[in-house]
DNA sequence: TTCTAATGACGCAAACATACGACATTTATT
DNA sequence: AATAAATGTCGTATGTTTGCGTCATTAGAA
């Protein structure tokens, strides 16, 4: 039934990306980690309003489009923003709107 | 069950944009309207590859946050972008990762 | 070694999104 | 007035997301 996939590769991938910020949690998470002086799972957890085994749902996602990286120390996992993963999709998603921006309004 | 109220107003503006764009389908329209001489729905569902009845409830959801406007023109109904609304949005979203990535990274 | 803590994986139910056919509405054309 | 064309709305089937409890795994503490 998804028809995705007879788009544009880029536009898949803006949309990828679009849609992994399309929760407020998961926004709250990136908001997190940049501000955390520690980012230890746990305590991502018990700042989101949601069960830990949600935000670990939430962290997946964002894992797994790369935009944050998790670091295992013994028991613990220190999780941080991919700053370069990030701007490579702001990259992308700036020029989106930079061409549409760009057009003339014709009606 | 969605617990997406419990996050702050500004994180559910941007999770609101940003799942309106999280289908390539509505990315290509706002493209589409960028760039076509004449923006009626139909030429819309012509250029879309998925069904009138389809592209028209995604034209809704682009109209339901304000991203394009529709114009009634007898029979035909012209689209076009609403650009003040575009940058509206565009502004929360750079401001949100403007801070994000202007934070040091710790971990 | 046994116990406890931190975490991810799995599975389920409820909610939401996607795609589309059938129908309704409105406006032009004959 | 009758017909056709452009479009939106509704219903429905299928797929995806969200939220969470339970379980498994791994690492440190007693």
């Amino acid at each position: 039934m998804n028809k995705s996939e007879h788009f544009d590769e880029s536009l898949q991938d803006i949309a990828k990306f679009s849609r992994v910020l399309s929760h407020p949690a998961r926004l709250a998470i990136l908001k997190f980690l940049a501000e955390a002086e520690t980012c230890i799972s746990g305590d991502i957890s018990d700042f989101i309003p949601l069960g830990r085994t949600t935000v670990s749902q939430h962290l997946k996602e964002l894992r797994d489009l790369g935009l944050i990286k998790g670091e295992i120390d013994g028991l613990k996992i220190n999780y941080c923003l991919n700053s370069l993963k990030i701007k490579e999709y702001l990259q992308l998603f700036d020029s989106f709107f930079n061409e549409i921006q760009a057009s003339e309004i014709k009606c």
